[in-house]
DNA sequence: CTGTTAGCGCGTTCAG
DNA sequence: CTGAACGCGCTAACAG
């Protein structure tokens, strides 16, 4: 059986013009019956519909949304890195609220790369979505100023842009950090490393004040040569770690800023102790988001566990919210608590 | 400095038309500065700039793919589970792929639900992509017949849906099961445990067929006792492992034939450990996916390791393939290899 | 170099 | 109950 040739011509869909021809109506008696069929007669409806099943057609969302009045019914989202987990899921608490509001989310991956970012955002609009959720890949706040999405509502999660009013939902980072360092100087560490982002990225800024905070109030110097920032992967993390434990006067205990640096930092654990490495010689550990197998962990171990899915489905309620009042509101932030989780004390 | 109204009457994005008027030109002139400006006058073209940077104004690309000869730029992308990295990882690949040719990727999460995923397929085709690639919930095959999805290029991805004529890129589930299952005999082992998805899944049943294999191509007996199958998420994973552990005569082993499966098995096995269970009275773990952190296994593992990334690209590969070729080309499926690595013997 | 015309698929409005 | 006309935003083809 061979595959059949597609109906329109040129190669594109089936049209309601096709559809009419088909089922010997006009159009408009093809359009009336997909809107409900109210006001056509039965007989009629059922030989419309069997048209419409007969050529596969399906209407066209894109001319219909061109149409006054009509919405898109799409909410524009960009995360910055589709294969980390936590993003997925942050994307599929978008996801569940936006169908609660009859819309669906277009997907974006911006790889923290602002020109993409930015083209991205762009095409979104290009798309007539309703709303924009959006990871910012960085500080820069050029591509997303009201002359450049205009009055499009839009909502930041995870990182804040400054100089951008617009709504916001965020975690307890500093919060989170202090308790997570807090954590570890109370298990007695006094050397305590830290891997995270660089400073330009909003949560690196926050985390790493946070784990500041906690040293000088306990009245422990930031040691320069203990903080590693900018590593992205898990590799990278790795290496990180390495260098740390490789130096003349290693810490005891890391504080890790971010999913992608515990896993390296725990990778690189992992490998040591498979080396002969004694346990007991490698460093405790909290880390910043939580992650799965975190049990199996060989060193003492927290995490600042906090729920992505929450996080993205907070920005959506943030979104309709704003998407669904008539007059202005001025943007919020929201800050998401976090919990210090003991893994293995 | 308050953010400013949307230029465009009911809120809608600016038009074409509104750029004219301000720059007082006619349409054309605006289309053709923003299609490249050959055959304007590079002052006018400067003037159209500025009142499109002024507005704010994105080129509808819901209008623009109205026109004929006009493409929507766009690929339908309908994954199982969002929240799984390794589907995000797929969806990586893929839209790099459609990157390299222009086209940007519109992604759905089905949840392993067919009805949304017949939803999903049927809105994508309203929203005229171009090309399909799905990762299909089940076996049954009415919404992605040719009656319903007409000529439309499609791509099944890791699952193969019977009845299908349609490219299709899967995985060596059967080779990969039969080489785990097979190093644990080789290992030793005669009392091998099955965790893993339903029959009525491609893979599940795949998968199983190769553990089955290896078994009694060894002189073993498949004992149902020892195989659970149905669990999809990590805790029900464990608790299916938990049964098998605590039954009269537990497993030496087991053959996880999925990532879900394969976390829930460790992640039980690390609470056993910590309730005070020796590591050597638990199973020995060979699992087909490949996860993060595998190195911190307590007890003795394999993965049956591919790439999720490759998949994606592969799938994409064929479905532009398919987009390009004018002629009909019979359906072709891809096999990717996978690759046995031994993590800890 | 620039503007006018026409039509892509659809649904609201108004006539039959 | 059904159809014809119109226009949503955009651009190819054809004037000027």
């Amino acid at each position: 059986m061979s595959r059949p040739r597609r109906p329109g011509p040129e190669g594109r869909q089936p049209t309601i013009k096709q559809v009419a021809e088909r089922a010997g109506v006009s159009p408009m008696t093809v359009s009336r019956t997909l809107a409900g069929g109210s006001g056509v007669r039965p007989e009629v409806q059922q030989r419309v519909l069997e048209a419409v099943q007969k050529l596969g057609y399906h209407r066209n969302e894109n001319a219909r949304s061109l149409r006054p009045g009509h919405r898109s019914g799409l909410i524009g989202v960009a995360i910055t890195n589709l294969a980390n987990p936590y993003y997925g899921t942050f994307a599929l608490g978008v996801e569940e609220v936006a169908a609660t509001y009859g819309r669906r989310i277009i997907l974006g991956n911006t790889g923290e790369d602002a020109d993409r970012e930015t083209q991205l955002v762009a095409d979104f609009i290009g798309r007539q979505i309703e709303g924009l959720i959006i990871v910012p890949s960085a500080s820069s706040a050029d591509h997303l100023g009201p002359d450049r999405i205009g009055g499009l509502p839009a909502v930041l999660a995870s990182r804040r842009v400054y100089g951008l009013e617009l709504d916001t939902v965020v975690l307890d980072d500093v919060g989170g950090a202090y308790r997570g360092t807090r954590h570890l100087i109370e298990s007695g560490h006094r050397r305590i490393g830290y891997l995270g982002n660089v400073l330009s990225v909003f949560t690196g800024q926050r985390r790493f004040s946070g784990y500041e905070r906690a040293l000088t109030e306990q009245g422990l110097a930031v040691h320069p040569e203990l903080v590693q920032r900018g590593q992205q992967d898990v590799e990278s993390a790795g290496a990180a770690l390495a260098r740390l434990l490789d130096s003349d006067d290693p810490p005891t205990a890391i504080f890790s800023a971010n999913n992608r640096n515990t896993i390296g930092a725990l990778s690189e654990i992992g490998r040591r102790i498979r080396g002969g490495t004694d346990p007991s010689r490698l460093p405790a550990l909290v880390g910043f988001d939580d992650f799965e197998l975190a049990d199996l962990s060989p060193v003492p171990l927290a995490v600042i566990a906090h729920d992505p899915h929450q996080l993205g489905a907070e920005a959506a309620r943030l979104l309709f919210h704003r998407m669904e009042s008539t007059d202005p509101v001025p943007a919020r932030t929201i800050e998401l608590p976090v919990t210090l989780r003991i893994i293995r004390p």
